[in-house]
RNA sequence: GGGCGUAUAGCUCAGCGGAAGAGCACUCGGUUUACACCCGAGCGGUCGUAGGUUCGAUCCCUACUGCGCCCA
């Protein structure tokens, strides 16, 4: 395929092959340039930056559905006429990076350490070049129309420059603090981790009582963490609780250890768990640190960053998991070991990159003090100036925003951002800016640790724009206009990208909108892992079924924050809903449809013209409000339904019967499908571009799809009466179909029919189309009827009389007339107890009553025709 | 332990005060010249349980049960 515009209709393959098509058309447009917008337009502004996607990481469903919505909502705006941005880029992902690449070290035998910091970050740029960034290629097979002109990474120079910027201010404003604290420390990774970083899980383990002290003077504890009692600096018990009253302000003495310890009552002790008292190791656990604090205890620290203990004894060496039974044993032997319960299922923390049990560390770290920040990013939420949708996800948003802890940015790791604080003689520190020299001399060093990687990804939707320099980009597109992710990043993004943006921009907010999606699951509904071995390999399902279909499928699912169930058959459908548009598009086409001549004035069309036309507006509005609320499963069902279900199994079959006329109702047939087919293939382009590209190109020989413009309604007045004979004629042929298929009548076969009372019905001009639809033929000379129809319709009453030219399966036609007799009589009863009910009369609004009246009169005239055929036949 | 969400057809989900819906699956019949990635016709639900509010409840309220998520 070279040239859609000049291609002959009769070229288009009887079904849609995306394979062969797409990646052409997808460099076709970035090569025209379309996903670029012109900073200094005029244009109003619409922009989302892409949430960058991990360098490591590769395509999986949930970036295809994230990136599918992003494509939609841009492409909308796009045809819209907006200057649209939509910015790509990656994050240097510090953990996940630095893993990979010592990984491949130690497949050489080395470590970082054997090249040194400098010969080690030079290595993971090299890997970032060869390897990095898979993801970004096979967002071209999704068809995302990001501005790849604009690809940007967190590293980049001017990122970086952001970064050390935003670190001066933050620390100079004193929300950048350095602090001796309880962190989650990883003891593989050997780096701090935050809060969000760890995951909880529910395992098994241990839970210890061990007796503290002597005799009367002797107090138990339970514990799940019996290695960190040679750490432990105090015993707390609650201050009302009347078994301990008689020894807080005494000490034990530790076991194995030889050191007393005092007994400290603190609130904090819930006297209700265990025996009421707890161990208490400051140095080991974030709880006992502010116990420690408020007794002024000393944290004693019994292991080192690989979680070994080195305590001196006989423990020392040991890891943390090999200290726990022997330390138990060796109480044991004392016969301190009061009660043992094992398993005991209780929650614990894992590093969500490597699922190695987190290790509580007491270690000097750099912190966000976040108070004042969260702050102002729930305000600006709370007054609108960004909007989180679904709102119901404002509250979990507020929750956390409410209670959120100090933010450890700091990591020991060689790549990522350093921290831009230099220490020098007598305690000197000195924060250093991005245009500023560092101190030289022997004697500064500059903080070995590096920042977290959600500290540069926090500007990502200002720093891409060019901050901190001022910029036509950041002028025109910030803030942004959206940011859509999953919810489950509602912590990791939106809040962080919510302070930084809202403190960096003077207050304003980085989004104007935040669109949370649910999670992908599999066709149970249960959550996709590698585990499990239930994920689903979105770049399996672009080869097999294209990407319109992948798009299609995903979007149809997303419906706003809740989670959604993913299977073949899905995308199967969706592949088959393109196939349909695909042959709808190429029948039009073979019909001589155009948008090159004008649709007739109304007058001149006919019933069918008018109600597809007025469904196509119809639709056009709702699909139109639909995206702006971001119901992307309904607009992508509306869409489905009227493509399948109105315009192809209605109009195009009443369409053949026009066209079959000739003369100017089939040139006004050909204008009209024209019209349908240009306005719903520009309302599909969002969600499915490729094959709406491509069938656009060929229907108007104009140049592109994406900067065509977005239809709007033509505000014609809906002619509610054509739309009420169409309803009648759907009516009329499923009545005839049904009783065909009742009698056996094979769906090929013509059968001779005469329609009685058509044309009082006003379905005159109609007749055609249904005896089409229905498969009848003119009755001829010879025609017997042997059997009748009879269908209300609100014009009137229409008897169809067939010829099935042999018997009547009359236990079948009296099965269904029984059927109906019962849903009529249903109807009937349900109506007279409502209306027999004077509260209901009394009580229920009067165009609520006339109702059920009214379906009281349909279901009386339904019981009295059917009754009567039942007699003919006997019954 | 605290908080939140959810329970509708075999499956996945819409609907959320006045006649139970969709897609898929299933059954039957089809070479209907756009499409078998299709066409036509069907089958299938006392809307988790028990109370309450209301003339009226799948929809609102309460409790319970199951499932899920977040936080500690």
């Amino acid at each position: 395929m070279t040239d859609t515009a000049s291609q002959q209709p009769t070229d288009l393959p009887p079904a849609w092959e995306p394979a062969t098509v797409e990646a052409e058309l997808y460099e076709r447009w970035v090569d025209a340039g379309y996903f670029a917008p012109d900073p200094d337009s005029d244009a109003p502004p619409f922009c989302i930056v892409l949430p960058p996607p991990n360098v490591t990481g590769s395509l999986h469903m949930g970036h295809a559905l994230d990136h599918t919505l992003m494509d939609a909502l841009t492409r909308r705006r796009r045809m819209q006429g907006y200057a649209t941005l939509w910015q790509p880029g990656m994050d240097h992902a510090g953990i996940a990076t630095q893993n990979v690449v010592e990984r491949e070290l130690s497949r050489e035998g080395k470590t970082r350490h054997d090249l040194g910091r400098e010969a080690f970050v030079e290595r993971v740029w090299e890997w970032k070049g060869e390897y990095g960034g898979r993801i970004l290629g096979q967002m071209r097979r999704l068809g995302d129309g990001v501005d790849w002109s604009r690809d940007r990474f967190t590293m980049d120079e001017g990122l970086s420059k952001a970064v050390q910027t935003i670190f001066k201010r933050l620390y100079e404003d004193g929300l950048i603090y350095r602090a001796e604290r309880i962190i989650n420390w990883c003891p593989r990774c050997l780096t701090a981790l935050s809060d969000i970083e760890v995951e909880y899980a529910d395992d098994e383990g241990e839970l210890v009582s061990i007796r503290y002290g002597e005799g009367d003077n002797s107090i138990v504890v339970a514990t799940t963490r019996a290695e960190t009692m040679l750490g432990d600096t105090a015993v707390a018990v609650h201050p009302d609780d009347e078994r301990y009253k008689h020894l807080v302000g005494t000490e034990v003495e530790l076991p194995l250890t030889g050191r007393r310890i005092p007994i400290v009552a603190d609130e904090h002790v819930d006297p209700e768990f265990g025996t009421g008292a707890v161990k208490v190791t400051p140095a080991h656990d974030p709880n006992d640190f502010e116990i420690g604090r408020r007794h002024d205890l000393p944290n004693i620290t019994v292991m080192d960053e690989r979680a070994n203990i080195t305590a001196h004894g006989p423990f020392e060496g040991l890891d943390r998991f090999e200290a726990r039974p022997a330390i138990v044993a060796a109480l044991r032997e004392q016969g301190r070991i009061v009660a043992e319960k094992r398993p005991y299922v209780h929650s614990v923390g894992h590093c969500s990159r490597c699922d190695t049990v987190v290790e509580p560390r007491l270690s000097l770290q750099w912190f966000v003090k976040v108070e004042p920040l969260a702050r102002e990013a729930g305000n600006a939420v709370r007054d609108g100036r960004t909007t989180i949708h679904p709102a119901d996800l404002s509250k979990r948003y507020f929750d956390w925003v409410d209670n959120m802890h100090d933010w450890c940015i700091s990591r020991q790791l060689w790549w990522g951002h350093r921290i831009p604080v230099w220490y020098g003689p007598n305690d000197k520190v000195i924060c250093v800016g991005p245009d500023e020299e560092p101190p030289s001399g022997e004697e500064w060093t500059q903080d070995p640790d590096v920042l977290d990687t959600w500290f540069s990804s926090a500007l990502w939707p200002f720093s891409t724009l060019g901050w901190p320099d001022e910029t036509a980009h950041l002028d025109k597109f910030y803030p942004n206009s959206v940011l859509v992710t999953g919810y489950d990043i509602l912590f990791f993004w939106v809040v962080r990208m919510m302070m930084f943006g809202l403190y960096a921009m003077d207050g304003k907010q980085p989004f104007d909108n935040v669109y949370l999606h649910g999670l992908i699951r599999d066709a149970a509904g249960k959550k996709m892992s590698k585990s499990r071995g239930n994920v689903i390999d979105p770049l399996e399902w672009l080869d097999r079924f294209g990407a319109d279909a992948v798009r299609f499928t995903l979007a149809r699912g997303a419906n706003p924050g809740s989670d959604m169930a993913l299977a073949e058959e899905w995308a199967a459908g969706s592949r088959n809903f393109g196939n349909k548009l695909w042959n709808a598009t190429r029948f039009a086409l073979m019909n001589g449809a155009t948008v090159a001549s004008v649709v007739p004035p109304r007058d001149q069309l006919t019933d069918a013209d008018r109600w597809i036309l007025d469904l196509t507006d119809a639709v056009v509005s709702e699909v139109d409000g639909l995206f702006d609320d971001y119901q992307f499963a309904k607009l992508s069902d509306a869409l489905y339904h009227f493509t399948w279900d109105e315009l192809c199994d209605w109009y195009l079959e009443i369409a053949k019967v026009q066209i079959g006329e000739g003369g100017a109702r089939a040139d006004a047939t050909r204008a009209v499908l024209g019209h349908v087919f240009d306005v719903v293939l520009r309302l599909l382009h969002p969600l499915v571009p490729f094959v709406t590209e491509r069938l656009w190109t060929t229907l108007t020989g104009d140049e592109s799809l994406v900067v065509a413009e977005w239809p709007k309604p033509t505000g014609a007045a809906a002619d509610a009466d054509a739309a009420q004979r169409i309803a009648g004629v759907q009516k009329l042929v499923t009545e005839v179909r049904r009783f065909r298929s009742d009698q056996g009548v094979k769906p090929g076969q013509r059968v001779k029919a005469k329609l009685v009372g058509v044309e009082d019905a006003g379905l005159g001009s109609l007749a055609t189309a249904v005896s089409s639809l229905a498969r009848l033929e003119a009755p001829g000379d010879s025609f017997t009827p042997s059997a009748s129809i009879e269908v209300s319709l609100p014009g009137g009453h229409v008897h169809v009389e067939l010829d099935l030219s042999g018997t009547v399966d009359l236990a079948a036609e009296r099965k269904r007339l029984e059927k109906d007799l019962a849903v009529a009589e249903k109807e009937l009863k349900g109506c007279d107890a409502k209306l027999n009910n004077p509260n209901f009369t009394d009580k229920a609004p009067t165009e609520v009553v006339a109702k059920i009246k009214g379906r009281r009169e349909v279901a009386v005239a339904d019981i009295a025709r059917i009754t009567a055929r039942l007699e003919i036949f006997g019954g």
